[in-house]
DNA sequence: TTGAATATGCTAAAATTTTAGCACATCATC
DNA sequence: GATGATGTGCTAAAATTTTAGCATATTCAA
């Protein structure tokens, strides 16, 4: 599946990309109110035919309206995404852009001990290459 | 300052700037090297142009050539960057995204280790708020 | 010091994106 | 089963982005 931050999205397609997963699904309606700068509701409307034509999203009727949904998972996108990231400004390190994670504050004491765990937890589990 | 990654730039200008953040600082020669489905030379420069106006790169001269450079640091847009992906694909959650970071595979035993280390560091160092 | 190579400055056309609006369908309710 | 509210389908104009090209400056080496 093409990572849908690739550069073959508009402003806007990308816009209402990053909406509707972070909401998992909308209605236009909903899509329009999360929309920075919002425009017309048939302007939205057309980008979502657009990203639907694209491939980057489904719709499904509920009553009178369509609700759009990803259609590349969302942990995968998410993989994506992150995956861009480190590389942009972390020189692909892992360690480099969780030590970012955890300076930006506001990670509880709690929060950490989890990652701790989280860690040791990887140690063991994953494939000891 | 501004975060790039909001949807006020265009694609190719996205490129370019995502671009420019992983090398440092860049010529236009080299910027045309490392851009997806290259455009021509005269494109890149416009680009470059725009991009400065805007107040997103400073260029330098190096002999002949325009040097360019952020004007935003790096480690200032990378944690922007990634705070919007936490927050559009791993609910705000740090640890989810941590748990997405070291399950990707690829993450050795030793970057493991010093992730502990990292973690415990927070613990002590960060204000216990 | 002159010429070739390699830069940038600037302008305008082409392509794409973004937007709005009209026509028609569907739903709920009185 | 009319009617108002709320949907979608489709088309085309406006705005922006993306591109290329010509003119001019600078550098470097013979």
């Amino acid at each position: 599946m093409e990572d849908y931050r690739t550069p073959k999205l508009s402003r806007r397609e990308r816009q209402i990309m990053d909406t509707v997963y972070q909401h998992g699904q909308m209605s236009v309606a909903d899509v329009l109110e999360n929309l920075p700068d919002a425009p017309s509701y048939s302007t939205v409307r057309a980008l979502l035919r657009i990203l639907e034509e694209k491939g980057h999203l489904t719709h499904q009727k509920d009553g009178p309206r369509y609700i759009y949904r990803p259609t590349q998972p969302r942990h995968e996108a998410g993989q994506s995404a992150l995956k861009q990231v480190v590389q942009t400004f972390f020189d692909k390190s892992v360690e480099r852009t969780v030590a970012a994670l955890v300076s930006d504050a506001e990670v509880s004491e709690e929060e950490l001990d989890r990652l701790s765990q989280l860690i040791e937890q990887a140690k063991k589990g994953d494939s000891p290459s």
